[in-house]
DNA sequence: TGCAAACTTGCACGTAGTGTAAAAGCGTGA
DNA sequence: TCACGCTTTTACACTACGTGCAAGTTTGCA
């Protein structure tokens, strides 16, 4: 087994080199969360991640542009999932229904808990705003790039409005949620905060879903209102 | 007319100093876009933008953050004629529809004309990203402020998530508008892009309102479908 | 084993952005 | 008209950023 030729699918057998790339990338991740925790957003360079990660200020930069883009991976990662989740609904079903399906991955711990700890390191300070609007619209970006394969075909002139208005609405309300949630629970990963943030994913939906009638939502925060007829909760892919 | 004295509103008459940092900023913001003019995004550094505004690199710094604020102060400058117009809406109208009617006033060519003018030399490179996201997130700001102020009083707490959903599908709605008009007619400030970008801004409007309905728009872009039954115009919000 | 490609590193360079203190401009009252 | 405070501009110095370049090192492959 001396490494599978890379004849189509090269994602099987990562290589050596891959594989150190991805370490390394990790490694400087890991290490400007971890100054962020010690020293604080803005109190560290980027020759103090490189030393944490055990590289070259150079080495760094071969990676991420920034000390903010090294931070704003963790972002990236979280939304990624939710893309990733996206790209793997049925091409017919209503955006509306699988962006909130994808969505729905969200609200699990391990998705959740770097993005948690990175806001509530980074909330007292406009420091991250940057690069973190920046990841947000790369992920509209993608919700974009889905629609518009889903209409494709078919005039794709008469609907660029429609596809754009859309996917920067979805990522509108997939960050309310997330907005809401942070500043109801701050760093609360426990099953009722999660349900709670699951509700929320489902209300935001719902919310755009309705095209926003009714001034307020006047469901409680648990109760049944949100997905009743409109969404695809009897997926039981918990 | 020895300078009226400053009793009450400050406004009226602004002294030598505020004229004198209203020229400066607006010399900045003219080097600021001759040079992007001359040399193209990224090809031009502070310092050239101050030595061509006639000042310090330092004074510059005391204005503006970066160059790329310097040429963002034009998108804020654009997204404050809606805000200023958004606040001069009933407070009884529906946000949908008090945020349609605060677009129109971008539809107009002293308002688009610097727009238009710097998203063409800045769309081949992405090197206005970064601050024109926080100008247009800078705006989503004062749209949801407009928006809790008028749903102030009720309870505050359930209808987080609905103002922040709103606000920032209203701007994600206009972004895409403009989006749309921008790459359909490029520097076009004719009568009849206006029109098209009027249309355009409506109909984003309209497919909030309705819930992003039907997968396609099916109206022409003169059509005057929009206003007319789709938008939630039925003002007595439940 | 040896070669080619990819990756890391150190160095140098221009630019960004900020603190500081002196100089110039402006407002005001004697 | 002048002199006194306050605001703004300016020059200088300094740290950090981000990148090009030319080595050195590691990995892939024959």
């Amino acid at each position: 087994m001396t490494t599978s030729p890379p004849t189509a699918e090269a994602a099987a057998v990562p290589s050596r080199r891959e594989l150190n790339k991805a370490a390394t990338r990790q490694a400087i991740t890991d290490a400007a969360l971890g100054l962020l925790r010690a020293k604080g957003p803005g109190n560290f360079t980027a020759e103090d991640i490189a030393e944490a990660a055990g590289i070259s200020r150079r080495t760094f930069f071969n990676y991420f542009s920034s000390t903010d883009a090294a931070l704003a991976s963790i972002v990236h990662g979280f939304l990624d999932i939710a893309i990733q989740q996206l790209r793997l609904r049925p091409a017919d079903e209503p955006m509306l229904e699988s962006a909130q399906a994808a969505l729905m991955a969200l609200a699990d711990p391990k998705a959740v808990a770097p993005l948690a700890e990175l806001f509530t390191l980074t909330q007292q300070s406009p420091l991250m705003s940057h690069t973190e609007l920046e990841a947000w619209d790369h992920c509209r970006a993608q919700v974009f790039a889905v629609a518009r394969e889903r209409v494709a075909g078919n005039r794709g002139e008469q609907d660029d409005l429609y596809i754009h208005a859309l996917a920067g609405s979805v990522i509108s309300c997939g960050k309310a949620a997330m907005e809401v949630w942070f500043s109801r629970r701050g760093p609360d990963l426990s099953p009722a905060s999660l349900a709670d943030l699951r509700q929320l994913l489902i209300d935001a939906m719902a919310l755009l879903g309705a095209g926003f009638n009714g001034p307020q939502l006047k469901s409680t925060p648990r109760s049944p209102v949100s997905t009743g007829s409109a969404t695809p909760t009897d997926s039981r892919s918990s």
